[in-house]
DNA sequence: CAAAGACTTTTACACGTGTCAACACTAGGT
DNA sequence: ACCTAGTGTTGACACGTGTAAAAGTCTTTG
């Protein structure tokens, strides 16, 4: 472009004629200049090519208007949804988005976390790793900032608050409505790389002794999958159907990646898991993972309200950072499933 | 923690009888501080609870160390995977990546671009939005930062470096592969919301001249899918289906998302599209998205080297900041697209 | 024992902007 | 023309660290 560039205030002011400290005040907010300034800084800034500094700006303000955000994979659409409605509730709020990826290492959640500890964010929402996470990065992040965990819940995590999915409500309707349509249903799990894979083990176990059942869970083997949730449950249910096992029972899945590979093992083996059956195969899954509709058959699951999910967890934080010197006390919200009924169940 | 908070270096220095600018040089390079020190400065930091602030570090240095990467979308396992290796490639390289989500909207990814400038990124690396993008935004980034752009491919754009795929030759592949295998392939277009759906167009009509076929392209026309490509897929191939076209015939789909839509039609109509088949309806993608090997049937497509574009970029984003006063010329590399040869075709 | 060498510390300034108190200015009313 | 109120501007200091030159210390070498 052909505009000069300027790169310090120091410079705009002495190109538009306005002092310095206005042009501050201008950048933060126009509504504290005068009109007659304000017009003179537009026009002046049309000619030249000019943005505050990044860092500069931060540096001595009281917040950063910053958010950091760290998420345990990417390459999971679910995670992807609730990192899409936490930055537009963000931006709604008018606060910037800072994502890491922890890609499954302790060590790196650690550092991001550290990161955010040193660009002074005024909060940080934290979608935990699983077993395999420091737990005292969490609590060194509460005790120094707003903080918010979301998604999955350490078990001896106190005082930290936390917003998900009601798992004994989700998984409970599912079992429940498998249970009544096909017969007492059987659990694929999927490895127990985060506290929600055991919570929703816990509860299908106590749903299934409500009812009357003895519960049944296959798949905590490790499988080599690669680490994909498809192949785990693919291999896993390939296994038994090669026996002639499970083929006509009802299976629900940890998740919705899972019960992906259990539908390609059904369809490995000839088999057309579905509602339609009388007493035959029938698959489901959880989280409603936005392939569902597209899948052959399309999948019965329970949808997690991720909107709700981002949407409470900047809402708590924007809560915390707003009354910061209150001492109030942990919250922890927990959401509906709500069961989507598909051709697989 | 019960270690007490020091809150910058002069306290720290006080803290542990270090000099000030002894410690600066430590936290950048322990190699440029005597051993005595190291020891003396490891020691004190286990006593205490300190990290150097973010801002203030980068803010007059020549380096921020940072490397500043747009996503024009979340909720594509394409995308995540690309950034991904970007992510890795990075921190090889000893860079920290900053990441931002267009959301599929020009303004947020010209205030994207514009944030990265006021961060003093050494570097930035783009995917492109695509038609709705303002080649502006490229332009200026370009002009003031080392810059590559990756995976789409403005038309317009010149003298700028690019990393992706040969779609002439990737798309070629495939149309030959079905061409040979089932017959002249019909080519299932998605809405062109970025210049690949372009390339793979104009690449699967030159192979089809050069084969000596009519090309045929459906699905151009704009269908209400939400912004789903499965979606797209779906309705445009379900109301084909319906009045009973190209059920017998070889479809390649503008991108494995559709393709995924495009199986759900065929099952809907109760069509089961394979290599097995003789003559009959085959279904073929491309990227080799995740879900390809656990789809029903299994998609054949052709993979994007999503890894090596990934390394690809960040190499040349690193040697462009090395050599920065360097006039040297544009760079384009086109990574070849691998056949997948699976069960839909 | 003195001189050279290798580090370290000190001193001083720089980065680009936020912030507040003190100041200058304009407009309105008498 | 004068005073006051109100608003806008300016000067001065602050934020936390990088960086370079000068001065200091200590160890090694002749």
């Amino acid at each position: 472009m052909s505009k000069p560039e300027i790169h310090t205030m120091e410079e705009l002011s002495a190109a538009i004629g306005v002092s310095r400290p206005t042009l501050s005040r201008y950048f933060q907010d126009p509504s504290k200049v005068s009109k007659s300034s304000v017009e003179r800084i537009r026009s002046g800034l049309e000619q030249v090519d000019y943005t505050p500094n990044f860092f500069a700006t931060r540096m001595n303000r009281k917040s950063t208007g910053m958010i950091g955000v760290i998420i345990p994979y990417l390459n999971d659409l679910f995670f992807t949804r609730l990192l899409e409605a936490i930055e537009r509730a963000a931006m709604r709020a008018g606060y910037t988005v800072i994502t890491q990826c922890s890609h499954a290492d302790p060590d790196i959640e650690a550092r991001a976390a550290e990161t955010f500890l040193s660009m002074n964010v005024d909060g940080a929402v934290v979608a935990p790793l699983g077993n395999h996470s420091d737990l005292k990065v969490y609590e060194r992040l509460n005790s120094r900032l707003p903080f918010v965990l979301m998604d999955s819940r350490p078990a001896r995590l106190s005082q930290v608050d936390f917003v998900g999915t009601d798992h004994v409500q989700s998984t409970g309707i599912i079992t429940e409505y498998l249970n009544r349509v096909g017969g007492p249903p059987v659990f694929l799990a999927m490895p127990r790389v985060n506290f929600n894979a055991l919570e929703r083990e816990a509860a299908y176990i106590a749903k299934m002794e409500e009812l009357g059942h003895e519960p049944v869970i296959i798949g905590t083997e490790e499988v080599d999958a690669g680490g994909y949730f498809e192949a785990h449950g693919l291999a896993v249910l390939n296994a038994y159907f090669s026996k002639g096992e499970f083929i006509n029972s009802s299976i629900l899945c940890a998740n919705d990646r899972v019960a992906i590979g259990a539908l390609r093992a059904a369809a490995h083996h000839g088999l057309e898991p579905g509602a339609l059956r009388q007493g035959g195969l029938r698959i489901a899954g959880h989280d409603d993972y936005p392939l569902c509709p597209f899948l052959i058959p399309t999948l019965t699951t329970v949808a997690q309200n991720v909107e709700a999910i981002g949407q409470a967890a900047i809402d708590r934080l924007i809560e915390k950072l707003r009354a910061e010197n209150s001492q109030d006390n942990q919250t922890v919200q927990l959401m509906d499933g709500v069961l989507k009924i598909r051709e697989s169940a």
